[in-house]
RNA sequence: GGGGGCGUAGCUCAGUUGGUUAGAGCGCUGCCCUGUCACGGCAGAGGCCGCGGGUUCGAGUCCCGUCGCUCCCGCCA
């Protein structure tokens, strides 16, 4: 039988049991060993790799000679066993070699801008411009790989849970909330844009109104805001999903067996939470400093302004004295009690912009605590706090004071790095847990006004009949209140966020009002949608786990552009494709589009 | 928009207090090598030290500006 034109094998194909045929590969001179009388090329394909050889005796040797890194070619020979002694065991295909007989060159390469053997790492900008050569490495081949494979496994489970996927559209309406849109310019209509989603939020909602009951999609998302290690700029797909007649609870239900699912089938052995924890978010911003807390780290912060109110440390004692709203918040790093470590962490914090960081510690000989923080305040307050942290010798502990909506953000910063400084940060497992009861309002300073928290789409948590008769004024009751709404955070990433939807127009129509804004304003913005509310919509709610990140950190990996098939750069910029790019003035001229761009 | 880091050979990097002709590894070219799997050996080519300005007898090195990449803040329903 006549071998195929390019591969009777694939190059991760052959085994003992294939000695002795006559076979036919094709693949990428992976790295080749010419020792001049014998030359060993690793033939490398999607599959694996495959040692092929040559020696003078074979008639295809002076080409082989010829051949260089990343060349495509196609090996025609024996597949025979390797002398005894040369086997590799690290290859699946290491009992075999190929002897070559004829060799044809498929697809030559010039020199390469970065090497596709080995695992040396290289800049971002020749990553992105040579996409292509990264992607045959074996880390990021394995990644993508990786990528659909978790993908094909929540579409599975999806499915078995009995959830229908759906198509949304990509081009549609702006959205009146959130981040900024990508516009689409409309030839057809002067002046006019369709806007790329930044979520399927209104199309999932119209698709319960609608009677589908249980809707799930992978579905593209679209926003015009700047990247994170974290955050891709411009696109990022998230696992979208909505129920209807739901509580918070069936949410729940419905979603936590499916992340947890694949998070144990793709972890790679490391431990997954059997039941994630509910934490409201006020009690993380307190015990973590965030809302996306790394439960891996076991660090609790504690209010312990008690023992510092009066004291002889007159910052915080005045702090206290003089503002209501003042607080001392303790860190508690334990085995962390040296002045080494507390000076680190004390000039790290004046690196991140702080006046400094507060410590005490506890060592040997020293039971009342030292440090100048333990002096100020006398042995009786240090050991009080030594008490209710349940610190003792060796351990130590560091201080923030103010007002905690100003301070948090970097107590939590601190939790964590005390946390890695001090290798408390367990690598071997997925810690996961919800979010729960957000503020439904919080107080804008840009805009001395109340405005949405999160989104306008949540469910006030309140009775109905309570919630209409909210007056506006009473800041106090609605900066206190919350939303049906949820987080799922694995490691200290936030994975999703979800809420109990706002499906009554009334209670549409006064949470809009809440937040000053006029009824005309949400009938512009918000009309279809309020009036699909007020034809006969059912309670229903839903989430939204981001897959890339899901990804990010079941391949372990801390940027998200190592999973993602073609990544943009941190300034929105395709560098293979190069874009974004000019239009032609003939493109613009349809657009009715004329540039005013900015003086350089 | 703001802050930090980085920018030296095709690639990864070193380069002392400012001082001769700017180095190493990988890759590339040539030669040698019959059992390697990060093969080995010899020789060679390859540099606007991101760019512009300044200080200096002299700048890869110091100063100012600028550009690029990246991480973070702002921003992110």
């Amino acid at each position: 039988m006549p071998l195929h034109r390019y591969r009777s094998h694939t190059c991760g194909a052959l085994r003992e049991a294939d000695i002795g045929q006559t076979v036919r590969l094709s693949g990428w001179c992976h790295r080749i060993r010419d020792h001049g009388g014998v030359l060993f090329i690793d033939l490398r394909d999607h599959y694996g790799l495959t040692q092929v050889v040559a020696d003078p005796d074979s008639p295809a040797f002076k080409l082989a000679e010829t051949l260089r890194a990343e060349w495509v070619v196609r090996i025609d020979g024996k597949a025979r066993r390797r002398p005894a002694g040369t086997e590799n065991a690290d290859l699946p295909t290491g009992q075999v070699e190929i002897y070559i007989e004829d060799i044809e060159v498929l697809g030559a390469a010039g020199e390469l801008p970065m090497p596709v053997f080995g695992d040396q790492e290289y800049p971002e900008e020749i990553r992105l411009k040579y996409r292509f050569l990264d992607l045959r490495r074996e880390k990021l081949h394995s990644n993508i790989m990786l990528r659909g494979a978790i993908i094909d496994s929540l579409r599975a489970r999806m499915k078995a849970g009995g959830f229908f996927e759906f198509q949304t559209p990509i081009l549609t309406a702006s959205s009146p909330e959130g981040a900024r849109d990508y516009l689409v310019p409309s030839r057809v209509h002067p002046g006019k844009f369709y806007a790329l989603p930044q979520a399927p939020q209104q199309f999932k909602q119209l698709i319960m109104v609608a009677g589908f009951d249980r809707y799930f999609q992978i579905a593209p998302c679209f926003r015009d805001e700047d990247a994170r290690a974290d955050r891709s700029p411009g696109e990022f797909y998230q696992l979208d999903l909505e129920m209807s007649f739901v509580t918070q609870q069936d949410v729940f239900d419905a979603v936590e067996p499916v992340i947890r699912g694949v998070f144990e089938e793709f972890g790679k052995g490391k431990s997954v939470t059997p039941n994630f924890p509910m934490i409201p978010y006020a009690e993380a911003m307190t015990k973590y400093g965030s809302d996306k807390p790394d439960l891996r780290n076991p660090i609790v912060m504690q209010d312990v302004s008690a023992h510092f109110r009066g004291s002889g440390f007159k910052i915080f004692a005045n702090i206290l004295a003089n503002d209501p709203k003042g607080a001392v918040w303790a860190i508690p790093a334990p085995k962390g009690g040296n002045r080494a470590f507390a000076d680190r962490m004390n000039s790290w914090a004046q690196g991140e912009g702080q006046p400094g960081l507060g410590y005490i510690f506890w060592r040997e000989g020293e039971e009342g605590g030292a440090g100048p923080l333990a002096k100020n305040i006398g042995p009786e307050r240090t050991k009080a706090i030594a008490d209710q942290l349940g610190l003792g010798i060796g351990d130590a502990c560091f201080f923030v004071a103010g007002k905690p909506k100003d301070f948090v953000r970097f107590a939590g910063l601190a939790r964590t790095k005390v946390g890695e400084e001090l290798n408390l940060i367990a690598q071997d497992r997925f810690e996961l847990c919800w979010i729960v009861d957000f503020p439904m309002y919080e107080w804008s300073e840009e805009d001395k006004k109340i405005d949405f928290s999160h989104n306008p789409f949540s469910m006030p948590n309140m009775d109905v009949d309570e919630f209409l008769a909210l007056d506006p004024n009473d800041h106090e009751k609605l900066l206190a209140m919350k939303a049906i709404q949820y987080d799922i955070v694995c490691n200290g990433t936030e994975l999703s966020s979800g809420a109990i939807r706002n499906h009554r127009p009334e209670v549409m129509k006064k949470a809009f009002a809440i937040a000053g804004y006029d009824e005309s304003v949400l009938e512009a913005k918000f009309g279809g949608m309020l009036h699909a509310l007020s034809l006969g919509a059912p309670p229903h709610g839903g989430i939204a786990p981001g897959i890339d990140r899901i990804v990010m950190l079941l391949a372990g990996e801390e940027n998200l552009r190592e999973v993602v098939l073609f990544p943009m750069n941190q300034r929105a910029e395709d560098l293979l494709m190069g874009a974004p790019s000019e239009a032609t003035p003939k493109q613009l001229k349809e657009l009715h589009i004329r540039l005013e761009l900015p003086k350089k």
